[in-house]
DNA sequence: TCCTTATATCGATGGATGTCAATTTTCTGT
DNA sequence: ACAGAAAATTGACATCCATCGATATAAGGA
């Protein structure tokens, strides 16, 4: 049904100081919450690393299914979710679906973890 | 029972390079995988801002437990995981206990995040 | 020694989540 | 139009987890 249903990372992070600058409100610490749940699965990482070191930061979900010990629907369960989180967006050429990370997004939640 | 579940941040962080250099093992996305559910959650990340944003990034329960709006059991809880997570230490002097940030912990983290 | 305050632990519970098998959708060739 | 491959969706299930109330532990003061 819906997709994007999550803050985008780059937005969640683009507001706020570190982390470790000022005390969060509620709603920060929620956002920055879901951004951080969305990476925080072994599986996803695993994706995440593979995508990135792939050529152009973009791997097929072919080359994704195999690897990791999971079965295919699993997979896109995961690319689900790092998709509707902001980190990686999905493009379809013919029959397969390429998984590209975007740009900085976790670069953007590495920052908001850095002591000031 | 047992703290020190599971392996401090530190540790963890130490062997390898960033995220999105290689493709990750098995183990190590699991290992990481562990300390960011640590900090996926917004009421242990708001204690790590509180505590990180007092002085000496050390705070007092008792200071703890007001500001988020949760029971002291559960304030409690989620202490201990930060605690058995390797990014917050505890001190116990008189009555009260102190929960300092461990230095570098949650650098450690972003620096595994940081694309290359 | 009691009483009070501060913090931790225990047990239970409701909700979120990772995984799978089965099915559906979407695209390509023939 | 049909067959086949690739990927997504659905529904179910088991486990995990945040939270709470009640209780236990620990330390200080009267």
């Amino acid at each position: 049904m819906s997709t994007m249903t999550l803050l985008p990372v780059i937005d969640a992070a683009a507001c706020c100081a570190p982390l470790t600058r000022d005390a969060m409100t509620q709603s920060q610490a929620e956002d920055l919450a879901k951004s951080l749940k969305a990476i925080a699965d072994p599986a996803r990482l695993r994706l995440i690393s593979i995508i990135a070191a792939s050529e152009g930061q973009e791997a097929c979900v072919c080359d994704l299914t195999e690897p990791l010990n999971i079965g295919q629907p699993t997979v896109s369960h995961h690319l689900r979710v790092l998709t509707d989180a902001g980190f990686v967006t999905r493009s379809k050429r013919g029959t397969w679906a390429y998984y590209k990370l975007v740009p900085g997004a976790l670069d953007s939640i590495a920052r908001l973890l850095v002591t000031a």
